[in-house]
DNA sequence: AATTTTGGCTAACACCGTTAGCATTAATAA
DNA sequence: TTATTAATGCTAACGGTGTTAGCCAAAATT
């Protein structure tokens, strides 16, 4: 029961996106009534918690199974970063459920330049410090992307309490790191 | 008036979280009834929408103090780093608009080890690429933190279909060569 | 055979976003 | 000045949500 209720919650959310998730379409596709859901769950968020622990576990497995075939530490952190990234673009509502993405209002896309203020501005400081180096448009592209993801990525992380640094201003001096590593490699 | 409803929107969502703001709400605060709110915004979307872009506008203002203050692209580039990382946590109601952070069932914390699978995973394998430089402990959590962030930054971004780069090979591409870069910087 | 436990349901509560339709007041036209 | 139009704001409803109280019948136990 527990089990099918999970299952069923999955189809839906891989159908519907997790927004349009609600107990009564789980009950209507189990051919249970809706009081029976919550036998077996608190509410509704605990379904969705525990499909972000289904998330987290299938995503383990992968990472597990990088482990054993590289040996090499090197490798094996390469595949580790390609399992991840193909974990989330594979099974995008398990990366949103895990790390808490995707809410009403955003998936702003290039439409308002509101939007891209710190791309640019940071776009802007990057070609002043490539200027004499011979770097081709594409590879400053990167660089912005790399960049602006560390620092997004970073404030992410702590924002949703994965971090297992409690010091925010440890936080800070990771940031203030890969700044410094980031400028050194342009 | 339309102002009002986003000044008294804006003052819910820090109170609250954007998570429990309802048009009712917003009613009552500015002592009008439902639906002269719709004669403002077409939904509630639109509202969180203008929120948001108030947010990047918000940062905007501080970015192009910094364009003002340091004409050096170096200094101007750390400073931008600076500003957004405050802006965040300054503003934490803004950027999870901005961004779309945040959503029912997250916020795990450390609880369950099943969360820190990946942190783990990536961490043992730079230990075993750093352990004969003599990096410390606090150095080596670092390195794990910014690698995290990279890649899960740059999936954030490419997922909320943020990023300028409309290719996926070539997102994958800005991911290979930041991981490449992170390497190399061990 | 009587009693208790279980499984499951209906119906409701209190919210939510959204809209149709109706007052009342203010502005315009005659 | 009066008649008509426009603007303003409301009540009340529709369909949906998460959640729970209370009940009924079948199954298990005594």
């Amino acid at each position: 029961m527990r089990t099918n209720i999970l299952a069923v919650a999955l189809q839906l959310v891989k159908e519907e996106g997790w927004q349009s998730l609600s107990i009564r379409k789980i009950a209507d596709a189990i051919e249970y009534s809706v009081p029976v859901i919550y036998d077996h769950f608190e509410n509704k968020e605990a379904i969705l918690f525990e499909l972000s622990m289904d998330g987290f576990r299938l995503l383990d497995r992968s990472l597990e199974k990088d482990k054993r075939k590289y040996a090499d530490p090197e490798k094996r952190l390469r595949a580790h970063a390609e399992t991840y990234w193909n974990f989330a673009f594979k099974n995008p509502e398990y990366y949103q459920l895990m790390y808490g993405l995707g809410m009403p209002c955003s998936s702003p896309g290039k439409a308002k330049p509101e939007f891209n203020s710190f791309r640019d501005h940071i776009g802007e400081a990057i070609e002043g410090i490539v200027k004499d180096k011979k770097t081709s448009k594409e590879e400053t592209c990167f660089k912005i992307h790399a960049l602006w993801s560390v620092i997004h990525g970073l404030i992410s992380i702590v924002m949703m309490r994965c971090s297992d640094i409690d010091d925010s201003q440890m936080n800070k001096k990771v940031m203030d790191e890969s700044v410094d590593a980031f400028i050194k490699n342009l």
